[in-house]
DNA sequence: TTGCGTTGAGAACGGTCGTTCTCTATAGTA
DNA sequence: TACTATAGAGAACGACCGTTCTCAACGCAA
């Protein structure tokens, strides 16, 4: 482990996994470390700090969310599709044994209240999601209106996944999109 | 302060803003004690411990909500006014000074990776909130898919007026709602 | 007044956490 | 081989937090 960059892409790894798992402050930088198999001194060269490690790995979750979400509509073709794909994604995400939640939702949960850093990164991921909705529903003709409504859908999707254990909701999420959406094009 | 149902209120009234202010992990039962304005010592003899106590002010949290969404619903007399009675109460609730996101998302987000009683308390509220929902949906001859769409709604619109700022989530939601609504009871 | 039970105020305790420090082992160089 | 610089392992430190304990003040019965 002495390469700089392999060990500092197994400490944000870790950070991840645990942060998202258990929760932020329930995660010790000791079980970082043991985690990520390194000395405490040296994940302390590489991160100065916890809170400037979470900040590091809130912008992995910000890099993750963004290559599902294009990822999941690179296969679709017209903005219609690509939007329902948005729900496609969701639904996969859900599903998953370790999902818990958007990760923004639970850190804005935990710490946006005490942590201004935190607040306006969860901020800016919310804020680019109904950016990226916006611009595709554009495309497609509608108003701003529809994309702040698909976009309600999305985060109501997710909490409703996370909190009451209804992984279903990605579907009636869709569902309720795809009315949304048709009834702006058809009038 | 001897009465002891007064210390108990101050209490839980203490532990509500705090907690719902700045988190839980982040209110210590020292701030909670000095709030409330009586001694540490009465203060585990009202709640033996933290844990009890926030398992108290969640079920206060429980009532709040339900008093507030059948109070906006009072004044509305059929099932479909009921319904987008709910956006308006989200309304009046996102536009108040002190909103800091729905306490039931914030605490799952801060502690139900790590407290089945937080997860579990949360998830009840959800799924009594989803009950609700449908009940009304139901006498309107609405579908359960339905009701599952208006509640992912209302979600959505609680975490896109505490993440993102925009109050404005709770008129989306119920502009939504109605289009919703309206296609099923005229297909 | 005297003794006793209760209560309030806050000091104290044990544990944890973020962070730093010490010490040892090792690798590289002349 | 001798010296030096680095890095790993984890002990140590200071702060904080949940909880308990001490102790003094007070109310009250006789």
């Amino acid at each position: 482990m002495i390469d700089p960059q392999q060990a500092r892409t197994q400490v944000l790894l870790a950070a991840n996994a645990l942060f998202y798992q258990r929760g932020i402050q329930a995660v010790g930088m000791d079980a970082v470390r043991s985690a990520a198999g390194i000395s405490l001194k040296r994940l302390y060269s590489l991160f100065p700090s916890k809170d400037a490690l979470l900040i590091e790995v809130l912008k992995g979750w910000t890099a993750e969310w963004n290559e599902g979400v294009s990822l999941a509509s690179s296969s679709a073709t017209t903005p219609r599709d690509k939007l329902l794909a948005i729900y496609d994604f969701l639904d996969g995400w859900f599903r998953q044994d370790d999902f818990r939640g958007c990760a923004f939702i639970n850190s804005f949960g935990e710490l946006g209240a005490v942590s201004p850093d935190v607040a306006e990164i969860a901020r800016g991921q919310k804020l680019a999601f109904q950016h990226y909705v916006a611009s595709l529903v554009e495309e497609l003709g509608g108003s701003p209106a529809l994309a702040a409504q698909l976009a309600i859908l999305a985060e109501g999707a997710q909490t409703t996944a996370a909190i009451s254990g209804r992984p279903d909701a990605a579907f009636q999420a869709r569902a309720a999109a795809e009315v949304l959406i048709r009834r702006e094009l058809t009038a």
